[in-house]
Formats: structure tokens, C-alpha cells, sequence
DNA sequence: TTATTAAATGTCATTTTGACAAATAATAAT
DNA sequence: ATTATTATTTGTCAAAATGACATTTAATAA
């Protein structure tokens, strides 16, 4: 067998951004890392690349392991390749930026695994590039979020208005008019309005709306403009 | 020394899509492979990581070696990682694209290289999984070109509105009206007139313009939205 | 019955868009 | 010298989208 001789070869890793809505906040997913070194310190969700699988099988199955999360919203970020940003020896790290509402799998997060929700300016120290990799997403997930609707992924089948554009206003760190908002996420035609209010938050209560699937699916690569007066 | 024990280790490449432009029609560069397996079909420009580089800085090496290009527009794509993408030994490859004035570099590229230019519909069969490189390499050039003003890096120093019109008609493979595009490309404020014309394409001349390199770079990130009913 | 509070909705001036055709400048032809 | 040719350049107008702004409404609590 030919060899691609006096090549060197490194490890390659693949960490995980998960970023989870609670109805309020926006929060980052953070375990303690189980090996060497920085071992028990915060870090990303992550895992090497086994040999019979590509990158993108390798975050779905670190992510499943290490937190039970499975069948998510999953995309690649860019690669992480510094020479020395693992100080054992040369690993590169694919990231990968998640999607999920918390409330979902809040029980399961903190009972059988160790995971956290960090609100992201109260996150703490991370190991290697692991703060980079964060910035890095958070600053991809608000470039989407303002022209695709991927934000849904990080809402239960069942929301009102309210706590849509609260998670906007999160993921975007900025306030936006309530009537200008509700016209423009209107205009879209995603949004079926029920007969049901949540009354947990107010007296009038706030109607449910959930996504009409459909029309989520034709329109995900169409550019829809979320964001007013957006500078990224 | 630690080491993380028992983790399979790969090689890891670089593959650049370049992306040029004739004042005319929009191409890609390819070389002849010199290595087995595959040798001397046509291929992107690519080349491993050596063990003191980043990615990105292997793949201007493998650029600049292969090409003479230097200093050029170079963005990250993704990895393509599949197990059996390389039939020799398992290789991780990440994808870059590039883009520059095939004019600045034509004598160059075809003498002292053996780098050649194909339009896009008439490109030979690649090696490996090229193709698909090359496929979403131009997905996300229209994508981006259709925001940011990222094209200006594939003309020269002075260029007309009807080659600026051009090049955004063979990225999004469409025809723009020429007053509407006109008035967008006005209202961005980028362009700057000069007195000369450019005779050479018709009897009445079209007049040269030149890059606001100020606003520009001030301008990148911004939201520009040249494509009307864009459709990704 | 009234007060309270968050949710839902309406208006208007301005800007942007998309669709459409006529005028212009330079050279070539007569 | 006049006319024809051809690509370049520019203009209009109705429709849609945007941004800024405040009031009404629905339900519960007092």
C-alpha cells in the first residue's frame, strides 16, 4: 500500500457550541473535561475523530455521549489549527455550533450527565481556544439568525411573540420594537397562530404560535431580513 | 511527555478553489496533480499542513508555491473529512476559496506554473472530492458576494459598471437590469468616478471606475444586499 | 367597579424596490 | 459633412418595505 511518505499526522478533534433558549435567556452548554490535561476544567462539548467516521458523524456522536442531545440543529463553524493550541500535542479541532431549546432536555442535562447552562457573559475560564470558539460562534449564529429563521430550533413546539422576540433581541444584544417585530415575523407566513394563551406571564396571557413546518422548510435559504438597521 | 493515548492520528490538507475573473467571464484555476495516486489529472491547488503552520497559513504556502499568488483573498470553506475521500490513507482536507483578476497574474500562472484557467461549465473532471469543493465554494461566493462586497477583489484597479455588471451576472449566473444596478451600486457609496474611459468595448466608451478603499473596509461587514430577489 | 399590567395592534412619512425606455457619446459608414 | 450604428448612461413611477411612534385590549387583582 502507498503511503503519502514523511508526512506528519495529527489528531483531529471536533468541539461543540451549544447554544440553548429557556424562554428568556440566551445560555451556552459547558461540561468538565474528563482527561488531561485541564482536567475538570469548563470546556466545550468535544471528542477526537475516529477512523471510520467524518467530522460531522463525530459531533453528532460526541454530542449524544456527552450529553444525551441527539438529532439537533448541528453546523459546522471553521476549523481550529494553531500549531500549540493543545499543549499535549498537535490536535486540530473542527467546531460546531448546536441549536436547542433548554427546557427540553433540562432534566436530562443535569441528572445523567454533568453539563451546564452558563449565560454567556457569566461563563466561566475555557480551556485552549475554547473562548474563541465561542465568540466565534455566537458571531455566526447572529449573522444567520438575521436572514435564515434558524432560531425556531431553539423554541418548544408551542410559543408566543413575546418570547420570540425575546430570544432576537438576545442572540442580537439589542431591543426591537414589539409592532415592528410582530409585522415583519407576520409577513414571513411561518407562524400559525392557536387558540391557546400562556397566561404565565401576564394577566391578558400571550397567544401560542407554533412554526407551520412547511413553509419553515421552503424557506430556510431565503433571505428574510430580521434585523433592522443590522451591522455585524 | 503525555500523550493522549490510542487516538488514530491523519494527515491533514489544504485544497484552494480559485476563483478568477477576465473582465468577461468567471473561471477557475487548476493544476496538474504531482503526486500518486492520481498523478497529473487536473485537481485544486492543494498541499498538507506542515507541523509548525495553521491551516490558513498552509494554505497561503501551498498557494504561493504552487501558484505564485501572494497577499490575495483568502477565506475558509469547510473540512471535508470523509474516512475514504483519499484512497491512499485517510486525509482531512480543508477547503479555501480565492479570488483575483486573472489579468494581474495571466502571464505567470500559465509560464512559470502550470496552473490553468477553465470556465466553470467546462471543467474537466476532478480528482477526489473536488467537485463538490468546487460546488460549494460557489455556493457560498454568490452567497457572499451577494452581502458583502467581496468581488472587487477579482478586478483590477480601474473597471467599468458594465464589467462590475458582469461579474455579479456570472456569480449569480443571472441577468440585472442595468439601472437598477447601477443606482444600488451608486447608493453604496463604494465607487469612485474617474475622467479616463475605457474604449476598448464600445465606440462611446464606458468610464472607468476605482475601489473607495476607505469605505470599503469600513463597509465589509455591512449588509449590502446587491442581489435583487436573491434566492440561495 | 376600578386599577393594574403585559399583549396586541395602527398610522404615516420616508426609503427602497422593481419594472420599464429614452437619450447620449463616440466612432464608422455613406 | 451627414447619417447610421452601438454600447453606455440615465429617469420615472407605482408598489412595497421600513422606521418611528402610542393607544387599545384582555385578563386578573385590588
Amino acid at each position: 500500500m502507498i503511503e503519502y511518505s514523511g508526512q506528519p499526522h495529527y489528531l483531529v478533534a471536533v468541539d461543540c457550541i451549544v447554544f440553548g433558549f429557556d424562554g428568556e435567556r440566551l445560555k451556552l452548554l459547558l461540561v468538565k473535561r474528563g482527561l488531561e490535561p485541564e482536567i475538570n476544567k469548563w470546556s466545550l462539548i468535544g471528542g477526537f475523530v475516529g477512523a471510520n467516521e467524518s467530522p460531522d458523524d463525530a459531533a453528532n456522536r460526541v454530542l449524544k455521549k456527552n450529553t444525551g442531545l441527539e438529532g439537533i440543529y448541528l453546523e459546522q463553524l471553521q476549523i481550529y489549527g494553531e500549531p500549540d493550541r493543545d499543549p499535549i500535542e498537535r490536535t486540530l479541532s473542527v467546531g460546531y455550533f448546536a441549536l436547542i431549546d433548554i427546557n427540553k432536555y433540562q432534566a436530562q442535562l443535569s441528572d445523567e450527565y454533568h453539563a451546564e447552562w452558563f449565560l454567556i457573559s457569566e461563563s466561566p475560564k475555557l480551556i485552549f481556544d475554547h473562548a474563541q470558539m465561542v465568540s466565534d460562534a455566537r458571531k455566526k449564529l447572529r449573522y444567520k439568525a438575521a436572514l435564515h429563521p434558524i432560531l425556531f430550533e431553539m423554541l418548544p413546539k408551542k410559543f408566543t411573540l413575546p418570547q420570540l422576540q425575546m430570544l432576537f433581541e438576545e442572540v442580537n444584544d439589542t431591543k426591537i420594537d414589539t409592532r415592528n417585530f410582530s409585522r415583519k415575523i407576520s409577513s414571513t407566513g411561518l407562524l400559525i397562530k392557536l387558540e391557546e394563551k400562556d397566561k404565565s406571564g401576564s394577566k391578558k396571557g400571550a397567544f401560542y404560535f407554533k412554526l407551520d413546518k412547511k413553509k419553515y422548510k421552503a424557506n430556510f435559504q431565503a433571505f428574510l431580513n430580521f434585523i433592522p438597521n443590522l451591522k455585524i
